[in-house]
DNA sequence: AAGCATCAGTTTAGTTGTAAACTGAATAAA
DNA sequence: TTTATTCAGTTTACAACTAAACTGATGCTT
């Protein structure tokens, strides 16, 4: 006989229930997050999506735009549109070299970034301050396998 | 002397690094989980936040916008534009009684619903089959944890 | 060399969402 | 009764993001 059959065929109802759980939970998680951070953020005047960019230019200083889209995991046109914004506000410049586009800090964007970026990283992190590190390593484990 | 004190002013660097690498992964967890709902979604010509409206409402029968927006988690105005949305698409009927307005589902809509929801809601549970009943307690218990 | 594919970046149109100001009705208080 | 508060819903302006079409330059192929 089969072992531990109670349902095969797709995923028991009680299954498709804590996934749809979960679902919701990460969702509310994960968008109660995003609007602290950004009230967070409204000390410096700037959006998520440009810290977001500010963090990663400043840290790896000399990025193309296909890069930096990829690191972010957002669309090309994306970044084209958050540039053209940090750009205005003094904070990037880009540098066409060949075919590709460089972006890099300016001066006021370097400072911005020192100031900014350590406090911001511990406000994020410190939403997680619930759990402990050994659940902390444990979250981290299983939304890794979920990602297969 | 304090036990295992090796930092306690803040958190220490590794917590603060752990605590970063959920919130990168959460967020494209979500991310990529929400892209894949937009995309089997498309079979109906529904989006996600049309799709949470209708399962609420044919859930619930006779909401108010109000209470549509708290169970959301999102605000009214949002509610309102996707509701006007919903309603040009023949899905969802408002009517004013007193001084609230009810949302209920019009025959197509329901239609719909009795179509989509349980298939949509089996494939969203379907994004953590990577994960074993037990890991998806214990994922859906250190997100709740979060929330404090 | 001419033509074609590729690839970075841009543009455009559309969706989702917020915040904040506004409308209008019901209720409470003077 | 008149005034003020409250509260549901609407509107407006804006940020973020995607998808898809487009621009232009590089470089391969014949």
């Amino acid at each position: 006989m089969t072992e531990s059959h109670t349902d095969d065929s797709h995923l028991s109802k009680r299954d498709e229930r804590l996934g749809l759980m979960i679902w919701f939970r990460l969702s509310r998680v994960y968008n109660q997050s995003l609007k602290e951070t950004h009230q967070h953020l409204k000390k410096w005047d700037l959006t998520a999506a440009q810290f977001d960019i500010l963090a990663q230019v400043g840290a790896h200083n000399r990025l193309t735009q296909k890069q930096l889209a990829d690191k972010l995991f957002v669309t090309k046109g994306n970044i084209t549109q958050l540039l053209g914004k940090l750009e205005e506000l003094g904070l990037v410049k880009r540098e066409q070299e060949w075919k590709t586009k460089y972006v890099s800090l300016t001066k006021r964007g370097k400072s911005l970034f020192d100031k900014v970026v350590p406090v911001q990283e511990q406000f994020q992190a410190s939403q997680y301050d619930g759990l402990d590190r050994e659940e902390k390593k444990q979250l981290l484990g299983l939304l890794k396998k979920i990602q297969k």
